[in-house]
RNA sequence: UGGGGUGUAGCCAAGUGGUAAGGCAUGGGACUUUGACUCCCACAUUCGUAGGUUCGAGCCCUGCCACCCCAGCCA
């Protein structure tokens, strides 16, 4: 016992490498065991659908483990049914996978090797272990028994080897109808795993493929394809969700009787839930296609470019993914963690700009009029960096920052009488409010202290409370319409109301009246308190990103459950 | 009720026989030119459950319970 002991401390010490899952366990024990050498890992998606947050997981799990080994990571369209998957999904997926930093090795189709398969399918045939079946999908159904009693063979299970050939060749040719046969394997009819009581290999569709064409008309179910391409593409470690767990003898099946050496090993891992998340491509196809949302990219889908269009980056999302962890039970990772990662990912490197949603009159009566001067923010805070904001007599603050009458004595924000600062200017106090015949207020007067004009060393008065704002001389009027990444083109109606009520720390950051100056022309206006943030890096005059780090969620689920 | 899996805090998750990491969330405090950020502090006498082995068990053994996956010519 002790020997084994340390065999595999010195396992881990060869690898080089210590493992933080169970999956680099797993690795470390095949290096260590002389099973491998190099890792190769492989992405393999079916082009049928958008990537969203749950395929991030396994895209994250494919690269940084190839890469951790210093091995590589292959991108592979799993394509092997027609009838599903389209090309507009390949350049989607591609574009997702680069955005996310990924760089995959080897790119390939399933169907580059369609003609493997089909060779190694007659050789199965050959060893006596394949036969075409002429059952029909209820017959099928009907043998295979149920998860208490065995299932029956096939009346054609027995036919002879030549016989099995020619109508196997039959079905390449297309003598054969849909439907009318299939290749299976010849395993057990009585296992237990109902994967293995001889399941379909191939199946005949007269569908042309978006990669093959018309080229073929049987394609290869998954489970006979999947090991065969893993197998020809050197890949070490086929990661994959725990759904395959019990395909995993057949993964085995196929690899061992296809004789392939040395065969891959298939590793599970539980898939990603999140909170308030719909992650079935079902379902988010259902909402693309019934409308309800604007498409695959729409900022309340899940999906990576969904998510990109939020204004998610690469890194919170991989930093995100790296925290939830890899194991195998079925969780479902609270959204606020994602959240979390965004705004910490932000929170370090977004450029703070002012704005305002609710825009309210305020102005400095003791400001000269026509007045007018540059003031300097921080891009960051603490920055060297700054940009210029205009300030003078006549401003826009958020009209929810304002109440006549101090709520509650923890108020801090502007009330009659009470005084505070304008974030990067002067300390004002509200003198009185004008209203019109209704009672609706105006405008709000205030005087300034022009003395504590911030960044002065005689500015030193503290004082509770600071608001944003915007001057209404640079600043557009208008509605709310947001340009950039977040909620990209337009966002109709009053936004607020949308967002999910617990995210009150979730947005961050400002935009300023400049970005209005550059839309001139459009109607423009921004900004809730403190919440959004303009990420520097896509940061343009033409194109401001708003980074929020809630989505629509409450809106987004409702529409899924009306489906 | 056949097979395959999984159960550690509100949510994830380390832990591999030596006396329960970490993150998110939450509560409290400090700081603050946005009630943010940041920083401190608190937060499992107990690991689904009942027994057993052991000087010692979240880890080993046995039984039980709960949940997930498999009866596509989907992936």
């Amino acid at each position: 016992m002790d020997e084994v002991t340390e065999d595999s401390n010195i396992s881990r010490a060869d690898s080089g490498v210590k493992a933080s899952n169970f999956i680099e366990e797993f690795i470390n024990q095949d290096l260590a065991e002389g099973k491998v050498s190099e890792i190769r890992t492989r992405f393999p998606p079916e082009p049928n659908g958008y990537l969203h947050i749950g395929h991030a997981k396994a895209l994250f799990i494919d690269f940084s483990i190839a890469e951790k080994y210093g091995g590589k990571c292959n991108l592979r369209f799993d394509d092997t049914n027609p009838a599903k998957e389209d090309e507009e999904y390949v350049d989607a997926i591609m574009e997702d996978i680069r955005w996310l930093g990924y760089r995959w090795d080897k790119l390939a189709y399933g169907s580059d090797y369609f003609d493997t398969c089909y060779e190694l399918a007659m050789k199965l045939i050959g060893k006596g272990l394949a036969y075409v079946d002429d059952l029909s999908k209820d017959e099928m159904r009907e043998y295979r028994g149920t998860l208490t009693e065995p299932g029956k063979n096939s009346p054609y299970r027995d036919r002879s080897m030549e016989e099995n050939l020619r109508l196997f060749r039959e079905m390449k040719e297309g003598k054969h109808p849909e439907g009318s046969k299939v290749l299976r394997a010849k395993i057990d009819m009585a296992s237990p795993n109902l994967n293995m009581r001889d399941p379909a290999l191939y199946r005949i569709m007269f569908i042309s493929h978006h990669q093959t064409g018309d080229k073929w008309c049987i394609y290869p179910m998954y489970d006979f394809a999947h090991p065969i391409q893993d197998a020809i593409e050197g890949i070490t470690h086929s990661l994959c969700s725990l759904e395959y767990e019990a395909h995993r003898p057949l993964y085995d099946w196929v690899a061992e009787h296809c004789d392939f050496d040395p065969r891959p090993r298939q590793i599970e891992f539980a898939r990603l839930n999140l909170t308030n998340t719909v992650m079935s491509k079902r379902y988010l196809r259902a909402l693309v296609e019934e409308g309800q949302v604007d498409g695959w990219d729409d900022p309340r889908m899940p999906t990576l470019c969904g998510l990109r269009r939020r204004g998610y980056t690469p890194e919170a999302i991989k930093d995100f993914l790296a925290r939830a962890g890899i194991a195998k039970a079925d969780s479902v990772v609270d959204a606020g963690l994602l959240e979390h990662c965004l705004r910490e990912d932000l929170n370090a490197r977004a450029k703070r700009l002012m704005g305002v949603t609710r825009p309210l009159r305020l102005e400095i009566e003791n400001y000269p009029e026509g007045k007018s001067e540059t003031l300097f923010m921080e891009n960051l805070p603490g920055s060297e960096e700054k940009h210029e904001i205009s300030f003078s007599r006549d401003l826009y603050i958020e009209e929810e920052d304002f109440s006549e009458v101090p709520p509650s004595k923890k108020y801090f924000r502007l009330y009659v009488g009470g005084e505070v600062r304008l974030k990067g200017a002067y300390i004002i106090k509200c003198e009185r409010v004008e209203k019109d015949e209704a009672g609706n207020i105006l405008k709000v007067v205030c005087t300034y202290d022009p003395l504590s004009k911030s960044g002065d060393v005689n500015a030193g008065r503290k004082i509770k409370g600071t608001l944003h704002w915007v001057d209404a001389k640079t600043a557009l009027p208008a509605e709310y319409r947001i340009y950039g990444s977040l909620l990209t083109d337009e966002l109709e109606g009053d936004f607020k109301e949308r967002l999910n009520p617990d995210s009150k720390q979730a947005l961050k950051g400002f935009i300023e009246p400049e970005i209005k100056k550059a839309k001139a022309g459009e109607q423009f206006q921004l900004l809730r308190k403190g919440y959004f943030c303009a990420d520097s890096r896509d940061f343009s005059p033409e194109r401001v990103v708003l980074n929020m780090s809630v989505g629509l969620r409450d809106t987004y689920t409702k529409q899924v459950n009306n489906i």
